[in-house]
DNA sequence: AAAATAATGTAGCGAGTGCTACAAGAGGGA
DNA sequence: TCCCTCTTGTAGCACTCGCTACATTATTTT
């Protein structure tokens, strides 16, 4: 037993920094994340935040993949698994749910990187693939039952609210809310 | 006929930055907009944008609110009104367009103003309705007849087609057109 | 022609950016 | 005790940011 504590102790207190800058990056978004301000939220140095991730660009996106790792976890303690019920009252609650200040940060954030996404930055791509997969993953599990291809219809659900909640956070909430019941309703 | 030349030359020249600025904005996003790269692309100087502006922000929204104006034109002369098909067609369709790379920048921009709204950038609201309304007045137009409300139509066809593309931009193709498949095919 | 107004260039300010050189403390291994 | 690696603070560099003061040139009005 020559080495056994260093490294652990190093690993620790870098992990630690990531909670609190994943909290600033939900708040500011990616964009607004400057090495100073995020230092000062992680109670540290520029320098230090340099010296552990090596540098802004692998820091946001180690605090976004650590973000993306919490995700599904998170949103399984959300809601249980509904084995009766309706989709339109499923993608309803699903709306009110994501639509609620406790998680529109989140929405905004993957909003924010999708958009990166989409001009190119591929360093961001794993990230939202990965989140998105977990949104697939916890409604595969809480759905009610449906038929035919699950993903599928785990894919048409997320597809639905998805669209709804970008039409709501456009100010359309009226819209939103109709593509829903026109989508599910009876 | 005293003062007629003087105020309508200033605003021909002051119109006249407005697209290469939006062009800029459509290519780099809102977040890396700053005042001398916009300039460059303008053929001006930063000082000549602070003075026709004002500001920075004044600026942006300015450009902004100049291209959600555009939006509904350009989209009128993309597809002619499907007075006959399938609304799967319809939606596929939709989807391989707004996803082609000529539309994509516009996507792209959408999604990073809507997320500016969702963490309540309000000075960004009235050009995202304008240009949700915009696709809406559009689908209203070109989208094959349907049963029931037409607006709630609408809303479903757009939030459908948004979400599937947010989960395209996320790298997740498949999920989308699985999606696609679900909410409109028979 | 003189005066007033609009338009533009130059230079720079104070603040913030990512990042680094340097040195010093802290802790354990020899 | 000495040394060596890890960790951290201080200071600063070169750069960009939004914006402005000042001066100068056009253009128009009187």
């Amino acid at each position: 037993m020559s080495k056994p504590a260093p490294a652990a102790k190093r690993r620790i207190d870098r992990d630690a920094l990531l909670p609190p800058m994943a909290q600033f990056l939900l708040e500011n978004g990616v964009h607004a994340a400057s090495l100073r301000p995020l230092a000062k939220a992680a109670g540290t140095s520029d320098r230090m935040l340099v010296y552990h991730f090596g540098s802004k660009d692998a820091l946001v996106e180690e605090v976004l993949m650590w973000l993306a790792d919490r995700v599904q976890a998170q949103l399984g303690q959300l809601v249980p698994a509904q084995k009766e019920g309706t989709l339109a009252d499923f993608a309803t609650m699903l709306f009110d749910l994501l639509r609620q200040p406790m998680l529109r940060p989140h929405l905004a954030l993957l909003m924010e990187v999708s958009a990166c996404c989409a001009r190119g930055q591929d360093n961001f791509l794993i990230v939202c693939q990965q989140v998105v997969d977990s949104y697939h993953t916890w409604l595969v599990d809480i759905m009610p039952p449906t038929e035919g291809d699950r993903t599928a219809a785990v894919a048409h659900m997320l597809a639905t609210v998805e669209g709804a909640l970008m039409q709501d956070m456009a100010g359309r909430e009226a819209f939103a809310r109709m593509a829903l019941e026109r989508a599910f309703g009876d």
